[in-house]
DNA sequence: TTCCAGGGGTAGA
DNA sequence: TCTACCCATGGA
């Protein structure tokens, strides 16, 4: 079955999909020939379904691949969950204003870009943004691939797809697991705990998703995560739409050091200042200056 | 072998 | 608030 959602305008399906890395995360895939976008997903009730996701006109169509019909709640709830990765509710106005006489940034995102892919949960989020913290983006991938593979449930059509696993899945998953098959390294205990937090209640972790909360108290709630920093933290609050914090790491040194600093050794303060100007827009107006 | 990759926790100052 | 040191993992 088939449900259609309508778009802001400007919007670049692809453009927006493919800004971020989230993409190549399990179980995220992307079809480069269709230009599709495919996660395993599932439901409330249990079941586990394939969605594919194109750009249409106006529309960005969600095919939803099952053996029974959906039943309206299921319907509701994917409509929902697409509704928030693709960040349709975001008025991106202002930035695109802010970026528009810059001509290099303005080429990357003018025609609809910079709806940053983001995940369901912020539970899957934020484990994901732990794995992506000292070390490689390959290793990123790979250690996320074994995640869904060895903890998440399968789509009956094609059991070696999975769904993300839930926080209960992770929680009850056998500790030896992480050591021998899903080999996270140290970041196995902070993904554990979230996961425990989460299923025991003491973190109310997707209640951080409701509109409307101020950037400084998020960023509080987030640091206060075990294996989450400064930079988890600005980049999860650029996963929940505040995006006037900066993600220091390696990769903005290394880009704002070599284009802004003729590779010099510049402070953090120094390298932040590049983008002071663009206020409130700050990680995007950063994470499209380094392309 | 050593270093380090899209860092973060902790102890000690 | 700042620094030194440690942390699993795997590639260079």
């Amino acid at each position: 079955m088939e449900i259609e959602l309508p778009t802001p305008t400007p919007y670049d399906f692809a453009g927006s999909v493919k800004g971020h890395g989230w993409y190549q995360l399990a179980p995220f895939r992307w079809d480069e020939s269709l230009r599709q976008l495919e996660r395993v997903e599932r439901l409330d009730d249990g079941r586990v379904v394939l969605l594919r996701l194109t750009g249409r006109p106006g529309a960005v169509r969600v095919t939803v691949e099952t053996g029974q019909p959906l039943t309206p709640t299921g319907i509701e709830t994917i409509g929902r969950r697409v509704h928030w990765m693709l960040k349709l509710n975001e008025d991106l106005g202002p930035f695109y204003e802010v970026v528009r006489p810059h001509p290099q940034i303005w080429a990357r995102v003018g025609g609809g870009g910079g709806r940053l892919l983001r995940c369901p949960t912020l539970f899957e989020d934020t484990v994901k943004t732990i794995c992506t913290t000292n070390t490689t983006w390959r290793m990123t991938i790979d250690m996320v691939g074994r995640l869904v593979e060895r903890l998440g449930d399968p789509l009956p059509e094609d059991p070696a797809r999975r769904a993300f696993p839930t926080a209960a899945q992770v929680a009850a998953a056998d500790p030896a697991l992480f050591s021998t098959e899903i080999r996270l390294g140290y970041r196995s205990d902070y993904v554990r705990q979230l996961a425990r937090e989460v299923v025991d209640g003491t973190r109310t972790l997707e209640a951080l998703r409701a509109s409307g909360r101020p950037a400084a108290e998020l960023r509080k709630a987030l640091l206060s995560i075990k294996g989450v920093g400064e930079y988890a933290a600005n980049n999860l609050l650029m996963i929940l739409g505040a995006y006037g914090q900066l993600p220091v790491d390696s990769e903005f040194r290394a880009f704002v050091g070599g284009k802004y600093f003729d590779g010099q050794a510049p402070t953090v303060r120094e390298m932040t200042a590049v983008y002071e100007a663009f206020g409130e827009w700050k990680f995007l107006a950063y994470w499209f200056d380094a392309g």
